[in-house]
DNA sequence: ACTAGGTTCAAACGGTCGTTTGAACTGGAG
DNA sequence: CTCCAGTTCAAACGACCGTTTGAACCTAGT
């Protein structure tokens, strides 16, 4: 592992191109499931540049995760200067969560790495990532908590958080499925913001029959 | 692979143990994840009998499956002769889903390994499982139905029938997180009927805002 | 009791895995 | 230009993977 010395413009280079490489193995196959091999394949470096720039496969997937909360912080930290009602916060919040059905970037290979860690969590995730994700999903719970009664405790409001996150977490990891099967779905751009309408409508219905009266949109209609 | 001819007693008695184990280190650690190795020593068999009972892990994984879905068909056959009204329904829907957060058995490592499926399609799953799976999922998306407007189109109503297993697995999948991080929650049967009254409600809200207005049970309090 | 066929067994095979090694190379400070 | 720390490289290591093998073992039918 290099010793905070000095780092040459290639050896930088090098090190990214690993982490975008990796990001892909490990968000299409998993932590255990991607190899040391196919990622340095893929980022067309030595196989042991792996080891030399990130000590081990775990130092790899640390620095993955790193460059992952850093990027989905920053993503969401942007729309959040205007104060939006909750209804449109809401409707924006789950448009974001679906975002990775028809985008195909690095934040959905992030994303994806998350829903790995919910199946089977590493070692690195339980470790280093658990306090680091408590904010971002702290931010959640507000928001599901301007839903609520006022009397409402903070259980109450992170179980409606967790809630929020599986009407989504569903949509994304079944995307392709939803194509063929018995669903016949065509999932493109104009699909998800209906989708999220339909989903976010459903949850503002569900969490709090509050004041507002008028829904989102147009209609509960998820496909035409 | 045997050719049909005759199995004896003990012959059989290895299939089902070899199925028992497999299924617990299928759900475990995935379809690639789990090794033969660990599978037969923990079955006390030899290494040889899968590839000889099954033919290979894939075919191993085959009769797993099979097993799995038998098992979770007739499990919820079985309270339907009633007619509950759609409230009873869906809350029954819902605490059933939720059934592997504290259940240690063989049907929650089956629904694991759904789970498993739903992140990384097995080859087999596809090829095999696919349409199996599908009144599965018919009975749910007619349980949806119950709460749409008759209107309601078959895309819709599919949609409505993932959002509510989007809604319960989220709580399965992190059961073990639940416990510790930031929720600190106790997860005991008493829980897990208490969240079961919650999803169920705020779902039924959410789907649609009929007649009824009464709530299922008392109120949307997940915990204490 | 004998035997044939179903079943179990220990050992080995080829392949992939993450990691290590030591030599070859390279880029930037002196 | 020189030189050496920083970096890349091909090769090999040991461990584990799923599968195959052929002999040993059991068991049921005669």
């Amino acid at each position: 592992m290099p010793r905070q010395r000095k780092v040459t413009r290639v050896a930088q280079l090098t090190r990214e191109k690993i982490i975008k490489a990796a990001s892909r193995a490990f968000a299409r196959d998993g932590y255990e499931g991607a190899s040391i091999r196919a990622i340095v394949a893929a980022a067309e470096v030595n196989q042991a540049a792996i080891n030399y720039h990130f000590g081990s496969k775990e130092g790899l997937y640390r620095a993955v995760l790193q460059t992952a909360l850093r990027a989905l912080m920053s993503d969401d930290d942007a729309p959040q200067a205007d104060k939006p009602s909750r209804e449109v916060a809401l409707r924006r919040f789950v448009r974001g969560q679906l975002r990775p059905m028809t985008a195909r970037d690095e934040l959905s290979d992030y994303a994806r790495i998350f829903n790995w860690e919910t199946l089977r969590p590493s070692p690195v995730f339980r470790k280093f990532m658990a306090r680091e994700v408590a904010p971002f999903l702290a931010r959640v719970t507000e928001l599901v908590r301007r839903f609520l009664p006022a009397k409402a405790t903070d259980k109450e409001a992170g179980v409606g958080a967790l809630w929020l996150f599986g009407q989504c977490s569903i949509f994304v990891r079944n995307a392709e499925q939803l194509a063929n099967a018995p669903f016949q779905l065509e999932i493109d751009e104009g699909f998800v913001d209906r989708l999220a309408d339909t989903i976010a409508t459903w949850a503002a219905d569900g969490l709090g029959r509050r004041p507002t009266k008028r829904r989102l949109r147009a209609a509960p209609a998820a496909a035409e």
